[in-house]
This record gives C-alpha cells, structure tokens and sequence, in this order.
DNA sequence: ATTTAGCACTCGCGTATCGAGAGTGCTAAC
DNA sequence: GTTAGCACTCTCGATACGCGAGTGCTAAAT
C-alpha cells in the first residue's frame, strides 16, 4: 500500500509528465506549491515508486517517466473529476442544438467536437444497425437483370444494395414479397430478419409465390451483407502532433489500422456502459503499445447502441477527456432517445 | 532545341532518378549500355542541360535531379508507351472479372488495384451522380415528424437523406407527388431535376396539392443537398513509403487534404478526356510541390463520368502509370457502358 | 573541334570527441 | 526521518575530421 506521501509524489510526476511530455526529476516535484519535501527526499520516494512498478526511467540520468502501471494506478485512484469548462460545454451543446436532420450527421459532428476539444484523434462507432429494427424494405429494378435493395430501419438508417436478379424472376411476385415482407417483418430488428424470413413468413410464401427458392435466396443474400457498423472519425491527424508519432512507420501503421473498419470496431467497441479506458498494452495492439483509448458507450432507450471514443498517448489528458466523453455520450443518448421515440 | 545526345542523357538521368531516388552523377550515367561517352562528355552535356533548366543541384557536388521543367520535358518528349506486364493486366482484369453488383464496389475495387500496382496513392472520383439520371424517389415516414427520402438513379446509386416534415403536412398529398415525379420525371438528368419541378411540373401540382409552397420547398431542399463526389481511395498510406514524405509534418498536412472530399475533387478532377499529367507545381497547391498527379477520365454511354488518379513522388514511374491508368479507364467505361446500357 | 584524362576543389555525411546540463544515488550530517 | 553535498552517469548539441562522390577546369589526345 503507498503512503500518503508517495500518492502526493505519484500523482505531481504523472500531471507533470502529462502537461510536459519530458521525464521528470526531483527538483521540478519539489518545487510544487504543495510539495514542502527536499529534492532529495523525493528521489528516495521516486527511487521506492520505481521498484514498486509505477514509474521508470528513460535511462538512468533522466527523470522518471510513469509506467502503465502507474497510468492505471493514476486513472483508478488518482484521479479527481474535473468538471468540464465552459467552452467544451457549449462546444458538446452546440452539436445538439443544430438540428441535423440526419443522425449520421449529428454523429459526424460528435466526432468531430471531441476532437477539436481534446486535439486527439476521436472515433465513433455505430449506431449498431443490428439494434435497430425495420421500417420498410424496398426493390426498385434498374433493367432486366438488376434491381437496388433498399431496407430503412427505425431510425432513419438507410442500407442499399445492388443485386443482380436471377433469370426468369417474376417480378411481381418480388412485389408481392416485399409488400408481405413490410407488412409482417416491420419492427422486427435486423438481426432477427434472415431468421424470420425463413421461419415465420415460409409456409406464406410457399402459398403464394413460385419461385420460393430463388426469391428467398435472394433476400438472403440481401440482408447478410449488412454486417458491418459505420465508424466516424474526428481528427484523424491531431494525434500526429503527439512526440510519440514522430516517425513515419509509426504513423502508417496507424492509418493502415484506420482503413480497416472491422478492426478498429474490435478496438474501440466496448459494451460496458460508462467509461473504458484502456492504456497501452491493455489495447492488446503493438501499435497501440503507447497509445490509451478512452471509450464510453451511447444508448437508445436505455440499450447500447454504439461507442465514442477517443485515442490518444497514454500521456494524454485522462481526467478532461473523461468528463467529455461522459458529458456527449449521455447528451447523445438523450438526444436519440428523445428525437425517436414516437 | 536539345541535341540528340543531349536527348539521350537527359532521359537517361531521370529514368535513373526515377528508380534510384538518388541524384545521378557523370560517371553513373557514361556507364550505361548505349552510352558511349566518358564522364567528363557527360559532365559537360550536363552543365548545359543545367544552364536550360532540364535539371538542377541538390548541392554543389551532388549529381543532378531533374527539375520540374525536366520531368516536363520528359513526359511530353521522352516517354516511349510501354506494355503493360501480365501481372499488370491480369490484376485489372482480375477487378472486372468478379461480379460485382455493386457499382460503388468496382471502383473501390479499381481504386485497391491501381495502388497496389503502382504502390502509390491511387484517387477515384464520381461517378459524378450529376450525370446520372433519375430512376425513382421514396419518401418513407419515419414519424409524425420525419420522414427518409431516397433517391435511386439508373446506375443503382442511391442517395438518402432525413428530412423534418412540415408540421401538417399531408401524407397523402405526400404521396400524390412522389407518384407524379415518379411519373414524370424518370429520366430526367438529377442536376435538372430543381429546375423540372418548378417549371414542368408547377401546374401539375398547383391544380392537385393544397400546400403547394410547402411541398415545393421540402423537394428542393431534398435534392439540393445531393451536390457531392463520392472519393474512393487506395492505398492512401502508400505514398508514406516515399523519402519525400519522411517528415510528419508533411505527412499530416497531406491526409488532412485527404479529409476534405471537396479539396481532393479540385485537385484531381479533370474534365479533359484521355490521361492528364501534373507535375509539382502544376497543381497549384504547395502540399503537392513534390507530388505529381496523374489522372484519367472514365466513361458511361460516351459522356465522361469521373476520373481515375494516381498521386506519387514527382519522380514517379510515369510511363508505367499511365498506361495502367490508360488501361483501366478504359476497361472501366467498357464495363459501365455494357452493365447498365438497357 | 571534339572528346577525354587528370586533378584540385567542394560538399555532405558518418564518426569521434568533448563539455554542458540535468538528474541520480549514496553518504554523512542535521 | 530529512536534507545537503558530491561524485557519477547519461544525453545532447557543437565541433572537428576524413572519406567518398561528384564537379569544373585545363590541357592533352583524337
């Protein structure tokens, strides 16, 4: 267990590393406001801190550096809420008050906000389309051959797909299915859809339709695509200004990684509710080894529906980021929760 | 005018250049296969090609880089059209041989394969939705208050967008409209479509519709919104792997152009049928003091539709570029004009 | 009149050296 | 338990130096 005094120490070399980026030396905490201890007995304290495991040195005539061990002491028992400052809430505010009609916009701009407030690099998962539930589906034919799926959720969320029609479809029964489909399956969540389809609606189809298998095989083929979830980014170069990315094989791993949705899904996707934070090898990512990623999870009538987050140096600015995230994500919530609700 | 062995020496420094990345000295250039000059033959033919522009000094007793005249000359002069390898066309192939149903999949997929072919960055834009035509709007209710309107052209792309409903709106009057335009106004370019509705279709609606003002405006803004070029990019961390981008600093101004789909249509739109090369400054844009750009323009049914581009060092393998860019604009067309020809 | 050999000169780059500065860790005194 | 003092360590920036690559000029060769 850590002494007061090496609680005091930890905390000043951790919001000192954090502002300055530099390691720091004994001098430097000793002349704090609050510090009324001698250069030298901090070294003696710095000295314990590192074979405890939370600080380390660069090399041995540098200061201390804390280690992920110390962050993670730092985030679980160091840190005081910070109430956020006026600017970044009525930067969070501003987004909600502008009235986007569309919620893949409102979403845009919550990237977009956390990044300009915390000059990290921000990301924002979903909404989960599978959360979400049909309103209707649509098959517009462009020629013989082909035709546009159109399925619109509850939401507003609108997926659309090319597919090619098998040969000899009729296409009024396509018709015919889709108007049976919008009339059984609305509010049924896209999950769900594939399942039902096949179950609930195919002795209907059996009856009615001739080319039950094509047809089925068809919408199959339709709904399966719709797989992934979007992800929005904010600011996807601030974090270059970071000492950390100041090589540029670092900085293309990185932007190879952002190209990749599926992967930074699996990164940032939390399902917890509240606040993740996972700092440097927590992530699990050679990348990311010295990289922290706060996250926090928005929901829609109470149920999860999707993740902001906000990468950074471990060395980035915990307790203002957390507020942030925790302010948008649950004015977030409200907002979906309160604009879809009929 | 250059002389015949002046000819021979300039291309032969650049093609080097070009491959070597590394100033060309005299003695490296006299030790070619078809160059029957000692060095000192060559220094002078150099100094003179100095002295005109066609290269310059990195420093005092580095060898010669071209200057961005010489590159000029180069492209406009020297460059003999090369056959494009098997691999090379294989791979093109390879992009339309799968069938994609999705026409918004081909060129994201033309965009991976140009990068990988050429290992730079490869930028496709359009197809410009301007150019397409209307094949049928939607409107779906979502609530009292909002509704989804979507958009599909004759391409099967499709647009979407949420809009506010006017508060006492008729849904049926809504409807009635929708089958007008629907009825009206297929085929009908979408950049005319503003225009057509208030013209053609003012009357029509004026004789039928209570809340003509309020419609109108609701269908303008609808369709004003869909002013865009859709950027589809490859590789874009391949260009990282040049020398020229070893300092973050640049790095980050170019992905931060990258971010803005609006800059990037600027920079690489050309509306000139056939291959357009940009050489540094020639694009007028000092990020890219050291890239150029190339680009090719694709077709549907004859009338341009986008264009194809390849970013890379200044000192890029021009003639390989261009005939992989020649050749999958056209395949591209080709493929364009067959699919979605009724 | 070209072309070429020879040579002095220039410049960048890698390596080695050095001193300053910052910081530590230990010891001994407070 | 705390602190002053001091030797020691290590990085970093500046300076110096030699090597290698390349040039530009002059004078000789073709």
């Amino acid at each position: 267990m850590l002494t007061e005094r090496q609680l005091l120490i930890l905390k000043a070399i951790i919001d000192d590393y954090i502002t300055h980026a530099e390691p720091v030396g004994s001098r430097s905490v000793s002349k704090r406001e609050d510090m009324n201890y001698s250069p030298a007995t901090i070294r003696n304290e710095m000295s314990d801190l590192e074979e405890l495991g939370f600080l380390e040195k660069p090399h041995s005539s540098a200061g201390r550096i804390p280690s992920q061990k110390g962050y993670r002491y730092y985030v679980d028992h160091l840190l005081s809420p910070k109430k956020l400052s006026k600017k970044e809430i009525s930067g969070i505010q501003s987004v909600f008050r502008e009235r986007f009609s569309e919620l893949e916009q409102v979403i845009q701009q919550s990237a977009k906000i956390l990044s300009n407030l915390t000059s990290y690099t921000s990301i924002v998962l979903g909404p989960e389309i599978f959360e979400s539930t049909l309103r209707q589906i649509q098959i517009i034919p462009l020629s013989n051959e082909s035709a546009v799926a159109i399925i619109v959720t509850d939401t507003g969320h609108v997926e659309n797909q090319t597919v090619a029609l098998p040969e000899g479809l009729n296409i009024h029964d396509l018709e015919k299915v889709v108007n049976i489909i919008n009339e059984r399956l609305k509010g049924v969540p896209l999950v769900h859809l594939r399942h039902k389809l096949t179950t609930e609606l195919g002795n209907v189809f059996e009856k009615y339709i001739d080319q039950y298998d094509t047809m089925l095989s068809l919408l199959n083929k339709t709904f399966l695509s719709q797989q992934h979830e979007k992800v929005f980014y904010g600011g996807k170069t601030n974090i270059l200004a970071q000492p950390e990315f100041h090589n540029v094989e670092r900085v293309k791993q990185l932007f190879n990684i952002f190209e990749e949705d599926a992967l930074v899904t699996k990164l940032f996707r939390s399902d917890d509710q509240g606040i993740t934070i996972k700092i440097g090898q927590e992530n699990r990512f050679e990348p990311f080894d010295e990289c922290s990623v706060i996250t926090a999870t928005y929901s829609f009538d109470g149920k999860p529906m999707g993740t902001v987050g906000i990468l950074g140096p471990t060395r980035m600015e915990y307790q203002r980021v957390i507020g942030i995230l925790d302010y948008l994500s649950k004015d977030l919530s409200k907002l979906l929760t309160t604009r879809y609700q009929k």
